[in-house]
RNA sequence: GGGCGAGUAGCUCAAUCGGAUAGAGCACCGGCCUUCUAAGCCGGGGGUUGUGGGUUCGAUUCCCGCCUCGCCCA
């Protein structure tokens, strides 16, 4: 409704600027103004035309009020400050309209490919992960809610140097072959244990066994190469047992996400990138457009090179020192090469597909997810056809990202580069404090920082299920404590949906380029600034409606009898008009989220208008007002406050108990 | 050494393309449960926006220098 209205006034100011001062703006700005009762928009279009009309704002914006004349929905066009246009809605006519329909975007016909999750397959997800699947699951969200059509990829890398380690740890610390690991894993299983914990341990402890002896130091990096090159090989048993490890863990992490809300459409595999041999058809394509040069000279002689961006180039004389080396000098490929093949396929451009088989299904969801396979002869869907691509790959992956983006430009897929959208964030870290907590030992430097880095590595870290359950426990203690009536089922699902609140709203408050600085007492605090503040204003608001006795959605049929223009004035109508007005922003705060790629201001907009919210539930008591119009009123800005606030909460994957 | 990001209230974070009195949460202090649930509401204190310059009607925001911290690359 905000943004319809936006829209009009848009429209209407650019003819008067035309007709009036012959000037076209491209990009207008709107703002809005500090108080509620000084207008719903504010222009502060005279500012930037004081210059170029040499006038003082004051008398640009006046002469612009008086050109302005009357605008469908608008009351009204006042001067206000050095210079501002203020601009007042009709209140009672759009609130009316926000009663009436919901708004929503255009449909868009583009294939939205967004990449997220992406976690090695060697070991149990952590907090940084969570963080990457939150984001990545709301953007999906969002842009599905902005009516694009969205395909959500989770790569997996099942061949690379972690899934080694982990095999390495298998066959040559425990001496397992292919029906030893298959045991071990069975035994896993009927112990109800986890096999992606279980090699978190292994992990760490392989790490540290490489570098443990001096002498042996040589011998087991070597062992680790070995190790590596039969899973980039394949069709062996140490990629055999690879295979059986990573899958097992990759339904684990699907599990975890799942518990989050969190599900995918496919799982591109690395494995399938080799053997369906991506890299080739892309290597002939890079020679061909004439990115890829083989030195012949300096340190990267023999290699087959790329020219970075900003960079000044080889200059007759001398090698370019700088280039991106994309083959090594022994003939192997590096991992922007195979990167750069895989980003080919995503945009259609490469010549090859995957082939596809289901892997896993979801209840509610007649599509499965699917997985890469090499067989190609069944009928699967086709992923790669992006126009638009979202990666959701931290802010260290900066420069290898950039490095593809760099590659598709230079082959001339100029508009694939545009479109090709790395979004980053910082890390996960841990306070000292927490890490302390955790029983890791922390030497007096790190005690001194804001935070410390995890590392898979170093098994340093917090995993996701053993945060989700904690979340769950201290949820469900809340429950038990004020609804110890309710049946146990019924209370646990009630702290499941306030423990992914909490989490998701946790993850997505801070905005993308904040390290967040993990730490227990924020992350399981339900009270301020979080998901179930959130959730707790959308419960009062059912509640309202179940003792009243009435529907939400009649609540608002009912207003569109009423006129309620003589109760949106004075204090006391301006502040439930700020509500409304609140209320009415959530596409145009879906729309700028989805522009800025942003999750943290609609993280932000769910807890104001919960605010609100909460400021007006205090403020009016509802079910004892004596007057019926009033009444209506005061039901459908509840209804319109909860439609909204549930909308934005959707959009973020936070889910509201029936009661809390 | 080069590249990227950050520095705002005691703490954690916001602040739209450069706009009106720099805002929230936590913590702290003081009020409010016989009312639609106190996971809540109201009030209070708390700021030289790292630092020095520049640009202009106006700078947390843009430009330059310096300091500190983090990440990436060699």
């Amino acid at each position: 409704m905000y943004r319809t209205y936006r829209q009009s006034l848009f429209e209407r100011l650019r003819a008067v600027l035309l007709e009036k001062f012959q000037v076209e703006i491209p990009r207008l700005t709107v703002e809005e103004p500090p108080k509620v009762e000084m207008g719903d928009y504010a222009l502060p279009i005279a500012f930037e035309l004081a210059r170029t009309l040499r006038k003082a704002p004051r008398k640009i914006a006046e002469e612009l009020v008086g050109a302005l004349g009357s605008v469908a929905g608008f009351t009204g066009f006042e001067v206000a400050g050095a210079g501002y246009i203020n601009c007042r809605l009709d209140r009672n006519m759009a609130a009316h309209a926000l009663a009436t329909r919901m708004e929503a975007l255009p449909h868009e016909q583009e294939f939205i490919l967004v990449e997220h999750t992406s976690i090695n397959p060697n070991k149990a997800a952590h907090v940084g992960h969570l963080r990457n699947s939150i984001l990545g699951d709301t953007l999906v969200r969002m842009l599905r809610a902005a009516n694009h059509q969205v395909g959500v990829q989770n790569y997996i890398d099942n061949t690379g140097v972690q899934v080694a380690d982990v095999v390495v740890s298998l066959v040559h610390l425990r001496h397992m072959d292919l029906a030893g690991v298959e045991r071990w894993i069975e035994e896993l299983a009927a112990h109800g244990e986890r096999i992606d914990f279980a090699c978190w341990d292994l992990y760490a402890y392989v790490s540290q066994w490489y570098d443990a002896e001096e002498s042996q130091k040589q011998a087991r990096k070597q062992v680790r190469l070995d190790t590596l090159h039969a899973l980039e090989v394949g069709g062996n048993e140490t990629a055999a047992i690879a295979d059986l490890v990573s899958t097992a863990i990759v339904r684990q992490h699907l599990q975890t996400m799942q518990r989050l809300g969190i599900e995918y459409d496919f799982l591109p595999r690395e494995s399938e990138i080799l053997h369906l041999h991506f890299w080739n058809a892309a290597f002939a394509l890079m020679k061909e457009k004439g990115v890829l040069y083989k030195e012949t000279e300096g340190k990267n002689s023999g290699c087959w090179v790329m020219r970075r961006a900003g960079t000044a180039g080889a200059d007759g004389e001398n090698p370019d020192e700088e280039a991106k080396v994309i083959v090594r000098s022994n003939g192997t490929v590096g991992y922007v090469g195979k990167d750069i093949a895989y980003h080919l396929w995503k945009f259609n451009k490469l010549g090859l597909d995957f082939g596809y088989r289901e892997f896993y299904s979801y209840p509610d969801r007649e599509t499965p997810c699917w997985i890469s396979t090499v067989e190609q002869n069944q009928a699967g869907p086709r992923f790669g056809k992006a126009t638009v691509i979202y990666n959701v790959i931290d802010a260290r992956q900066a420069d290898p990202q950039n490095n593809v983006i760099e590659a598709l430009r230079g082959m001339g897929f100029t508009k694939e580069a545009e479109n090709y959208h790395h979004f980053s964030y910082e890390m996960v870290a841990l306070t000292p404090r927490c890490a302390m907590e955790l029983g890791y030992v922390i030497s007096e430097e790190d005690q001194g920082r804001a935070y410390i880095e995890v590392s898979g590595r170093k098994g340093f870290g917090v995993k996701a299920d053993d945060l989700i359950d904690k979340l769950i426990a201290s949820a469900l203690a809340e429950v038990n404590a004020r609804h110890p009536e309710m049946g146990q089922d019924e209370r646990h699902s009630i702290a499941r949906k306030i423990a992914v609140g909490a989490l998701r709203y946790y993850m997505l408050r801070y905005t993308r380029n904040t390290v967040i600085a993990f730490d227990f007492q924020d992350a399981l605090s339900f009270e301020g600034e979080t998901g179930p503040y959130a959730q707790y204003a959308v419960v009062r608001a059912a509640n309202i409606f179940r003792k009243a006795g009435i529907a939400p959605d009649e609540a608002l049929r009912q207003f569109e009898t009423i006129d309620a223009s003589a109760y949106f004035s004075g204090d006391d109508g301006d502040s439930l008009w700020e509500l409304w007005l609140l209320a009415a922003k959530s596409v145009l705060v879906l729309e700028r989220s989805i522009q800025t790629t942003e999750p943290a201001y609609l993280a932000k907009y769910a807890f104001q208008l919960a605010q609100q919210f909460s400021n007006f539930y205090h403020r009016h008591h509802i079910l004892t007002e004596a007057d019926p119009t009033r009444k209506t009123l005061l039901l459908a800005t509840a209804a319109v406050a909860q439609r909204e606030l549930l909308r934005a909460l959707s959009w973020m994957g936070i889910e509201a108990p029936d009661v809390m």
